[in-house]
DNA sequence: TTTTGAGTTGTTCGA
DNA sequence: GTCGAACAACTCAAA
């Protein structure tokens, strides 16, 4: 039985257009036998957390709709994945494996235990790059090390990168004689046991068709205002594909295809200033992949040294009440919100949140990449590690060390209304716009009026910005000094 | 080879 | 009120 047929194995790449795995099985002529395997515990720390398994649960429902309409069907399994291969090998003895890479330092490492199994078996195994634009570890400078800084990335990526032809799933998928057992999708218990997930639910349509829904809907209506309008997280100017892209519901070369295309850029002479705008991005998820696999280390600890012994402070209640957006901050607080909400923060609220949890509460950067790991939609490990490394200043290309937001001056120059704010934290709703970012400066009269009762309404600042700032810039001269030391 | 200048996302201070 | 300087150290490529 199913002698001849192509495995696939389904993972970061939950689409039919554009799945160089699924072409080359095509292409081989056989049947497909498409297959997704559920194994938390093997991802160790970094499985999905609650959010992005609610994103899963629905992409993996959207994939399998996909996949029967071309007369196909995705076969789901729970459990380790070497034993689940190996079962499935003795029940459908299928004459290759396809899949498309996961540059992950976990991954990588489960990807050479199933090889080698598959070997023993005679079963070649073959990965293919399908979420990358560029192989890590092909962009290097001059002296052959990989970039740490974005710009010479970026512009090599430039110089190297040729917008690929995009590929269109066929009409039918051949399948096999047999179809082998699966479980239902509920069985992998992805969705969560009480209901939170309303917010998330009412924001998002997670599949192959809402990415591309998303993707025109962005490049129409969004993408020539993006360069100013990506920085007010009030407007709804930025792309919103980072979940589709990191569960690879949509590829960057079609995402760079559709884009670029626009721009009538044919190979890369002059971009339009949108589209540059929005294709650096995309680069810069490229860089932070690309980092990861140079320094794997780095979803752990930072990639300067010194900063290993930061002194970071250990307070378990700051730390709760910036989780739950009550910080006394508004700017901060909305973010924070948004995020427990939806399961995404815009970029720029991000980075205040991020640097309010860093520098003000002096608080280590991993407790940020953690909450964001377990609410985030979208948390992908390169990018989180990136982005957090970043704001706290020891990573790659990192802000410099007394850059340190004030959330009030953030929140009045990027949400000048105050209309995010206000859309988030709703007891400030009432607040006149001069005191929104910064009520404890209210007189009593305005407070009242707007029926503001620090402290029991909202919180007062857990910190105070000034006093906090000489506190971070005094535990980043420790580090400095070290540098110096151990010059 | 050495030097030079620029580098996603900022703030504060003092003239 | 506005503006420039200062706030490190390091990477990378162009000159």
């Amino acid at each position: 039985m199913n002698k001849d047929c192509t495995l696939v194995w389904f993972r970061r790449d939950l689409r039919l257009d554009d799945n160089p795995a699924l072409r080359a099985a095509i292409a081989a002529k056989t049947p497909v036998v498409p297959l997704f395997i559920w194994s938390p515990e093997e991802e160790g720390a970094w499985s999905p957390g609650p959010a992005s398994r609610w994103w899963l649960h629905q992409s993996l429902e959207a994939l399998s709709g996909d996949l029967k309409s071309r007369g196909s069907r995705l076969i789901l399994r729970k459990g380790s994945f070497l034993q689940t291969l190996t079962g499935l090998l003795s029940d459908i003895h299928p004459v290759r494996v396809l899949c498309n890479r996961i540059v992950e330092p976990g991954w990588l490492e489960i990807e050479e235990q199933i090889s080698t199994l598959l070997r023993a078996e005679k079963i070649p195994i073959v990965s293919f790059n399908g979420s990358l634009l560029a192989e890590p570890g092909t962009l290097l400078n001059r002296q052959g090390r990989p970039f740490q800084v974005f710009t010479p990335f970026w512009k090599t990526l430039l110089r190297v990168y040729l917008p690929e032809e995009g590929w269109t799933a066929p009409r039918v998928i051949p399948a096999p004689k047999q179809w082998p057992d699966s479980l239902p999708l509920e069985a992998l218990a992805l969705e969560p046991k009480i209901d939170w997930a309303g917010g998330i639910r009412a924001t998002w349509t997670p599949g192959e068709k809402g990415a591309h829904t998303q993707l025109s809907a962005f490049i129409k209506k969004r993408l020539e205002t993006y360069p100013e309008g990506r920085d007010f997280p009030a407007q709804s100017d930025t792309s919103r594909l980072s979940p589709y892209l990191h569960f690879g519901e949509i590829s960057p070369h079609a995402i760079w295809h559709c884009v670029a295309d626009r721009a009538a850029f044919h190979p890369h002479p002059g971009l339009m200033r949108g589209e540059e705008t929005f294709l650096r991005q995309l680069a810069w998820r490229e860089f932070a992949h690309h980092l990861l696999f140079h320094f794997p280390h780095t979803a752990e600890s930072p990639l300067r040294p010194e900063f290993s012994s930061f002194p970071w402070r250990h307070d378990p209640t700051a730390l709760e009440a910036w989780q739950k957006g009550l910080t006394g901050y508004p700017i901060v607080d909305a973010g924070m919100r948004e995020l427990w909400r939806t399961g995404w923060m815009h970029n720029r609220v991000r980075m205040i949140a991020g640097s309010f949890l860093v520098k003000d509460l002096l608080l280590p950067w991993q407790k940020g990449a953690q909450w964001f790991w377990h609410t985030l939609v979208d948390a992908d490990l390169a990018n989180n590690t990136l982005g957090w490394q970043w704001v706290a200043g020891c990573g790659a290309d990192a802000a410099p060390y007394f850059r340190i937001f004030n959330p009030v001056v953030q929140g009045q120059k990027f949400d000048p209304e105050g209309v995010y704010v206000r859309r988030w934290v709703p007891e400030l709703a009432q607040m006149p716009v001069a005191w929104i970012h910064h009520p404890w400066d209210a007189p009593l009269e305005i407070l009242g009026r707007a029926k503001v009762k620090l402290g029991i309404s909202y919180p007062w600042p857990i910190v105070e910005h000034g006093t906090a700032r000489i506190r971070a810039l005094a535990g980043l001269d420790s580090v400095k000094r070290l540098i110096i030391e151990t010059r």
